[in-house]
DNA sequence: AAATGATATTGCAATATTACGATGATATAT
DNA sequence: ATATATCATCGTAATATTGCAATATCATTT
């Protein structure tokens, strides 16, 4: 018990679940608030800016990575983290299409 | 440790973590979107067609509840909840204007 | 090559979430 | 009034998430 039962649901309902479990952590809301303000966006910059350990961050900077949120080059010192227009868009309608999905109303 | 550190941001961010949280689990997808289906609602429906025990979908109706998301009668048998239209587009145009609001490109 | 600076990984503790059996409450039917 | 049907609550076990210190990695300086 306790682990969320994933099989008995639909892809889609899954999916949209895992996109939903990226930004429900303010934290991640801050981060891609912060990205996208920023011309190029550096993890330390981002530990200052939101006042969490640099591990945690960089935790945090996974979960929004793991659905392929952010691009750009992830290695070495002075990283560039960018958020992928391509996929927010994506995500953007996805959300949309669900919220629009839902609209009758029986009370 | 182990706990949000919700204090460290704002209201904002951290009201869209929290109705982003309601949407991140599968089985809430499901009841928002099968409630939405049906001209009445029903616990037990929701017992059959998701496939999670009786207890576990009233946790989660209570999930979606709490934020405002749910209205009808909640007392007795034979309960209708119902989307709460209002809310429900207030939301849409909540997590609307924050995808919106992530639109710049730096890389 | 050693030091430095920036990010990733590991390990672990604290807390939250998920799930369900047992039980309680309440309304309707018999 | 008793039985039944429906939903809520409690208690608890299993698992997931959050957060950070310690440590590792890796590119750039010196």
């Amino acid at each position: 018990m306790g682990a969320t039962k994933t099989h008995i649901f639909s892809i889609r309902h899954n999916e949209l679940a895992q996109a939903a479990k990226v930004m429900a952590h303010p934290a991640r809301i801050a981060i891609l608030e912060f990205i996208s303000k920023q011309d190029s966006c550096i993890c330390t910059d981002l530990v200052d800016e939101i006042g969490l350990a640099q591990p945690t961050i960089s935790q945090h900077l996974n979960e929004i990575k793991k659905i392929g949120l952010l691009k750009g080059t992830f290695e070495g010192k002075n990283l560039c983290y960018c958020i992928d227009q391509e996929k927010w868009l994506e995500l953007q309608q996805f959300f949309n299409s669900f919220f629009s999905s839902i609209n009758q109303n029986c009370c």
